[in-house]
DNA sequence: GCTGGCACTCGTACGCATCGAGTGCCAGGA
DNA sequence: TCCTGGCACTCGATGCGTACGAGTGCCAGC
């Protein structure tokens, strides 16, 4: 087991690496760092962390970097949650106050969590598996058309056309309207399919057709809506990444344009508390260089999505977490005010 | 004014340099056009060009690249227009056509373009200024709440809460929905207003303000409505950019970011035809070693919203205008479909 | 177990010479 | 008048050798 001081150097290492970009040497640390030691102590400590493989060295005659599973320890060990000054708070909550639609929560968050982290932020829509039906809608376009307008407690809308077998009256519409909302609002998305089964038994033969035809729309709805979606901001912070930028940063530009990718990951990360991926911990190759930092949110207790940002592993993981879970929470709290 | 032969050595300098990505030179140029003359002719060319401002050297004793001017004489001039091979067509008609709703088509169309001219894709969502709508529909959620779904002749839905100042009965619900829609079903966005005006006054005096809450409502809706929209895609193309990426890529990816911006941008697009605007020719600094190929679509005959490219001005203008008119045409056609 | 000392490594910076693509200019020829 | 071949010149790119120095590993001594 490492000992007390060589995890204390570890940390130095991490957070000066983090700061200047640039490998660390014995001296510059105990310059910068009262370790209470001399430069040969901690080159001594520094050989034992290498041959643990928690730092390791560009080349011979540099200083060290640390490598993701010396971020790992960091993270796991060595560093807390820096929490956000109280103006900072006051400004997330403010912006996203201003907010007046789901998108505009959406767009928001991802601007928000961009700028306070200085690096790609990634939001999922909320997710609709959880979600409940606030109301089914049905209009008569045409004599033998219909759309269907589904409203989540999300404040999400979908709509769908729908072409009827036969005409269908207004008031088998009303009927079917009536019936339809008292048995699914305020249920759950998963519940509704068995809610619905025996729908077209109680009509007449005539429009047993068409009212089928509206409950598989319904279904289908159900079901494509509750495929995820994402809203991905920052991008130009990617810049930063460091001198080695170019290298890097078209396998991650790819990755961020793969929505799929983005969604497993983050469908990866616990529910609740937060996960940190660090490097090579992603699956996905063309983010092997960058750490995810991903938190779920919700209108309640549970979460009903995740977000979180993209960066470089050499990235400030105490301030970076502290901000992905403040704005989490007051995502949470504007969903679930409105 | 330019001789034929200039003109010729220009459109061989274009087209080398968008190749190669170098400076072309006087000898290289003559060993792959057939010009006729000889090097020292094409030097002589060449110097009168650079006098011209159409060309320039990076420094001396290196060939010669195209300037901003020297590339718009090129596409005004010199280059057509790079018609798709069928196969071409026939898998932009086929990858568009499995679209399912509105936001699928943006979707694919950005993919689309991205990767038919590897560059970066701006496609800006049909504008609703020239909308119609489809249907009005006020559903009743509380006593003294609303919610208003519009639907528009484009595919969209879009829905508000109301709180009323009043509790509002059924009858006058479906009263007003009746006669709202008879109004202003078809009707564009901007006679929508002056359609409504009177409403308020033909109803019970303790309906009025719930009928001017909802009407205000709807008004600021298709106010909303008519801002406008973006989808971006293909930003690792960006990485394509040349060897001095590095310094180009921030302010561009910060300049996608801000989509304000880029519907400026794509506002100045005349609205038939095709509008290429090349470096310093954009407005905004960022993009000022970039260029926009950007063309206006629609349904019908008028332009609705409008798409292109943006990339770096060494880019391959012939290819890449056929790629947005081709696209812009199928995407128009798919939305008349629907 | 910590410390100072010391030899060693190796990447970086710098100066310098070389190379060659490309140029401008000029005199001669169609 | 216009084109061509020839020629001297420019200047960035490339390669090499040297010096420098940050940083290391190891060791003897406290």
């Amino acid at each position: 087991m490492l000992s007390e001081r060589r995890l204390e150097v570890l940390r130095a290492i991490v957070q000066d690496y983090v700061g200047t970009e640039e490998p660390v040497g014995s001296k510059a640390l105990t310059e910068r760092h009262k370790l209470g030691v001399s430069p040969a102590t901690v080159r001594n400590d520094m050989a034992v962390l290498e041959d643990e493989g928690f730092i390791a060295q560009p080349h011979t005659s540099a200083g060290r970097i640390p490598t993701d599973k010396g971020y790992r320890l960091f993270v796991d060990k060595l560093a807390g949650v820096k929490p956000l000054s109280s103006p900072e708070r006051r400004a997330i909550q403010n912006f996203l106050d201003g907010a007046v639609d789901l998108d505009d929560v959406v767009g928001r968050t991802v601007r928000l969590l961009a700028q306070l982290t200085r690096q790609v932020a990634v939001v999922q829509y909320p997710s609709l598996t959880r979600s409940t039906v606030r109301h089914v809608e049905l209009l008569s376009l045409a004599p033998a058309r219909l759309m269907l307008v589904l409203i989540t407690d999300t404040g999400r809308v979908e709509q769908r056309m729908i072409d009827c077998p036969a005409p269908f009256g207004e008031t088998s519409l009303a009927d079917l309207r009536a019936r339809l909302n008292s048995r699914v609002v305020g249920r759950r998305f998963s519940d509704v399919p068995q809610l619905v089964q025996d729908l077209p038994e109680s009509f007449e033969s005539e429009d047993r057709g068409t009212v089928s035809t509206v409950l598989s729309t319904l279904l289908e709805t159900l079901v494509e809506e509750t495929e995820e979606r994402l809203m991905i901001g920052g991008t130009s912070n990617l810049t930063r990444f460091g001198h080695d930028f170019p290298v890097m940063i078209r396998p991650v530009l790819e990755a961020l344009e793969e929505h799929v990718v983005l969604l497993k990951l983050l469908g990866e990360a616990k529910d609740s508390g937060m996960t940190v991926r660090i490097g090579h911990e992603n699956a996905h190759e063309g983010l092997n260089s960058t750490s995810v930092v991903a938190v779920g949110y919700g209108s309640g207790d549970e979460a009903v999505a995740k977000l979180g940002v993209v960066g470089p592993t050499r990235m400030d993981y105490p301030g970076t977490m502290g901000a992905v879970r403040a704005v989490a929470r007051y995502v949470g709290q504007i969903l679930a005010e409105s």
